[in-house]
RNA sequence: UGCGGGGUGGAGCAGCGGCAGCUCGUUGGGCUCAUAACCCAAAGGUCCUAGGUUCGAAUCCUAGCCCCGCUACCA
C-alpha cells in the first residue's frame, strides 16, 4: 500500500444548505477513510470545496435580485459550519471562485487546447431575446414532439419520459419569461473525448478493487462510444475562457469543478508553506487517490476527469472511485425544490454529530439505494449505538471509577478468557481496517460493533460485580481487561464516531487529541478574502493499534457517550418534514 | 429507447456453485455493574416467477414481472 493518500470529495453545489444525501453519499465515506488512513500513519490529504459557478446560481441570483456572489457566499459559509459540525476533517475545503482555482483551470484548458484535445465548433441553441441569454435545454419548455404533452422540458419530457433535444420542441418558450426563443448559432469549445476512448479502456481493464456498479457503468459508457462534449457556456458567472475573443464565455462548471481536486491540493500546499507539496499527491507513484461521490457523478469521475488528466499528462489517475447509490428519505427521493430533505444545520440543532454519522454509515447506500427514516434513526441510535457500545463504555467506566478509586486497577494474572478478549480486540483492528481500506464502511462499522458485543459477553461471564465481593483481585483483572478493550474500541470507532472517541479518550484519563483540530479560516488571496475549512492532525496521538492503557492511570468522571431518544422524536421529526420544516 | 443497480425470515441487509447468515424486532430464560441497558436460547424463509445447466443453484444460463437511478446542455 502507498504511503500517501489523496482523498477527493465531490464538490457540493452552493445553491442550498447540505442535506443528508450529500453527507451519506459523498462526504462521510471519505472522512471515515481519511481518518483511518491517518491512524495508520499515512500521509493523507483530503480536499474539496463548494462548486460556486454555473447557471442555477445565476438564475437564483436573478430571482432574488442579488449578485451570484451573494448566493455563493451565503451557502458556502453555511456549508463550512455544517462540515465542522459533523466533524468532517477536510485538510482543505475551499471553493471554485478563487484566483488560484481560476489559474489552475485556465492552465488545464490551455494545455488541453495546445495538445489538440479541445477544439472549437459551432452549435445551435435557443436564445431568448427578452432575457438576453442562451437557454440550456432544461430552461426551454414546449410541446413534446413525441406525445404532444404541452409542458415538456427541453432535456426530457416528463410525460412520456423520452430524452429530448430542445430544438425538437414544438412551440418552445423560455422558462424564465415565457417568450419564444429563437435558434441561434454560437461557438463553443469541445473536449474531444473520442481521443481518450482507447486509453480509458486500457485504464479500466485492471480495476478489480472497484465497486462493480461503478466499473460496469464506466465500461458501459465507453462501449456505447464517447462523443466530444461542449465545455464552455454563454454565461458570465464562472471561469472565463482564456482565449482572445472568448472572454465573455465561461468554462462549464463540471469541467471546472473536477479541476478543483487539483487546485485545492495546490492551495493546501501553499497554506502549508510548502508550495511543491501538491506534487507528492499528484505526481508521485507512491500515492493513491480516492474519489467519493453519488452515482450521478460517476460519469464525470470515471470518464471526463481521467480523460482530462490523461490529456494534461504527468498527473495521477484515480486509484478508486467508490461512488455510492442514492439515499432516499422516508421512501421518497430527496428533493430540495420540493422541500423533501433533512438539512444539516437544522439537524445539528437537535442531535449530536456521532449518532447521525452512525446511522448514516449503517445505512450507507454502498451497493444499492437505501432509505433514511426517522423510525430507523431512533431505533439504531437506541438499540444499537446506545445499547451495545454506549452502555458498554458506561458500565465499565462507572464500575472502575466507583470501585477502583477512579483509576486503572492493577490486574492479577491474566486467565484464558482475558487473553481471548484481548486477542479478539487485536483481530478487530485487522477486520475493521480491512473493511475500511476496501471502502466497505458498513461492514467496517458492523465489525467494530461486533467487537463491542464481544466485550459485553466477556463481562457477563467475568461478572466483576460478583467477584468483587468474593475475589477482588479477579474483579480488578476483569476491569483492567475491559478498560483496555474499550480503549481499543475508542480507536476502532474513531473513523466513524470521532467526537465520542475523543470523549472516551479523555474519560480514560489520556491527554491530547486523537482526532485533530478543525477550524474555519479567512484567507487573503492578493487582498481578496475567502473562507475555508482547514484541519491539523499533526498533534494526533492516536494510532491504529490495540490499547496500551497504563495501570494506575487516573480516570475522569464518566458521562454517557450517547443519549437515548424518545419515541416521540419519530412523530415530531416526520411532522416537521411534512410541514416543510428544516428550511 | 439504451444502460447500470436491485428484488433473500416481520423490518433492514450479507452471501453469488456445496448443510440459508447478520443486525433489529418477537418469544422464553439468565444477570442486576450499566442509559429497562447486557448475556443465552428459541420461533420465524416457496432466497420475485417460469424454464434450463449441474451430482448439487439464492448463487450460472434463458425468458418474464416488479422497484430505483442514469441516458452525455442541472450539478
Amino acid at each position: 500500500m502507498s504511503d500517501k493518500v489523496l482523498v477527493c470529495v465531490a464538490w457540493p453545489y452552493a445553491d442550498g444548505p447540505l442535506h443528508l444525501g450529500h453527507i451519506t453519499g459523498a462526504m462521510l465515506p471519505p472522512d471515515i477513510l481519511a481518518r483511518y488512513m491517518r491512524l495508520l500513519g499515512k500521509d493523507v490529504v483530503m480536499v474539496s470545496g463548494s462548486d460556486t459557478h454555473g447557471t442555477p446560481i445565476t438564475v437564483r441570483a436573478e430571482l432574488e435580485g442579488v449578485k451570484p456572489i451573494e448566493i455563493v457566499e451565503r451557502y458556502h459559509n453555511n456549508m463550512l459550519d455544517s462540515l465542522v459540525g459533523l466533524g468532517l476533517a477536510y485538510d482543505l475545503y475551499t471553493h471554485t471562485n478563487t484566483e488560484n482555482h481560476k489559474a489552475v483551470t485556465q492552465d488545464m484548458f490551455l494545455t488541453l487546447l495546445d495538445k489538440g484535445y479541445i477544439f472549437l465548433d459551432s452549435m445551435t441553441q435557443f436564445y431568448c431575446d427578452h432575457c438576453q441569454r442562451y437557454l440550456a435545454d432544461r430552461f426551454v419548455e414546449g410541446t413534446c414532439p413525441h406525445c404532444d404533452y404541452d409542458n415538456a422540458r427541453g432535456d426530457q419530457c416528463d410525460h412520456c419520459g423520452r430524452p429530448l433535444d430542445a430544438l425538437e420542441l414544438k412551440l418552445p418558450r423560455c422558462r424564465f419569461c415565457g417568450a419564444t426563443p429563437h435558434p441561434q448559432e454560437t461557438e463553443h469549445y469541445f473536449l474531444d473525448l473520442t481521443k481518450f476512448s482507447e486509453p480509458l479502456h486500457e485504464w479500466l481493464k485492471d480495476k478489480p478493487h472497484w465497486r462493480s456498479n461503478v466499473l460496469n457503468f464506466a465500461r458501459g459508457l465507453l462501449e456505447s462510444g464517447l462523443r466530444p462534449r461542449a465545455i464552455t457556456r454563454d454565461i458570465d458567472w464562472g471561469v472565463p475562457v482564456p482565449v482572445e475573443g472568448f472572454e465573455h464565455k465561461v468554462i462549464y462548471v463540471w469541467f471546472d469543478a473536477v479541476i478543483g481536486y487539483l487546485s485545492a491540493t495546490i492551495e493546501w500546499a501553499q497554506l502549508q508553506g510548502k508550495e511543491e507539496r501538491w506534487r507528492d499527491f499528484w505526481q508521485s507513484e507512491d500515492c493513491q487517490s480516492y474519489y467519493f461521490m453519488g452515482k450521478d457523478n460517476i460519469w464525470f469521475h470515471t470518464i471526463i476527469w481521467p480523460a482530462m488528466l490523461l490529456g494534461y499528462g504527468d498527473l495521477n489517475l484515480p486509484y478508486d472511485v467508490p461512488a455510492n447509490e442514492n439515499l432516499n428519505l422516508e421512501g421518497r427521493t430527496f428533493s430540495k425544490s420540493r422541500n423533501w430533505a433533512i438539512f444539516v444545520p437544522d439537524l445539528l440543532e437537535r442531535y449530536d454529530p456521532d449518532p447521525v454519522r452512525y446511522v448514516l454509515t449503517a445505512t450507507m447506500p454502498e451497493a444499492q439505494d437505501s432509505d433514511f427514516t426517522w423510525r430507523d434513526f431512533v431505533r439504531r441510535n437506541n438499540d444499537e449505538l446506545v445499547a451495545t457500545y454506549g452502555n458498554l463504555v458506561h458500565r465499565v467506566l462507572t464500575f472502575a471509577y466507583r470501585r477502583f478509586d477512579g483509576q486503572v486497577p492493577q490486574p492479577g494474572r491474566l486467565e484464558a478468557a482475558d487473553h481471548q478478549l484481548l486477542d479478539a480486540m487485536t483481530r478487530a483492528f485487522v477486520d475493521v481496517g480491512r473493511e475500511i481500506g476496501a471502502c466497505h464502511f458498513r461492514a467496517g462499522l458492523s465489525a467494530a460493533m461486533a467487537a463491542a458485543a464481544e466485550v459485553n459477553r466477556y463481562l457477563d461471564v467475568a461478572a466483576p460485580w460478583k467477584t468483587i465481593k468474593s475475589n477482588p483481585q479477579a474483579a480488578a483483572t476483569s476491569i483492567y481487561v475491559a478498560l483496555r478493550a474499550i480503549d481499543s474500541l475508542k480507536t476502532l470507532f474513531l473513523p466513524f464516531l470521532p467526537k465520542s472517541s475523543q470523549a472516551l479518550h479523555e474519560m480514560l484519563g489520556y491527554k491530547g487529541t486523537i482526532i485533530g483540530r478543525q477550524w474555519i479560516e479567512e484567507i487573503s488571496e492578493d487582498g481578496v478574502k475567502h473562507r475555508v475549512v482547514r484541519y491539523d492532525g499533526s498533534k494526533n496521538v492516536g494510532e491504529w493499534a490495540p490499547s496500551h492503557l497504563p495501570v494506575g492511570q487516573k480516570l475522569r468522571d464518566p458521562k454517557p457517550l450517547f443519549v437515548k431518544l424518545e419515541d416521540e422524536v419519530i412523530e415530531q421529526e416526520v411532522a416537521r418534514l411534512k410541514g416543510g420544516g428544516g428550511h
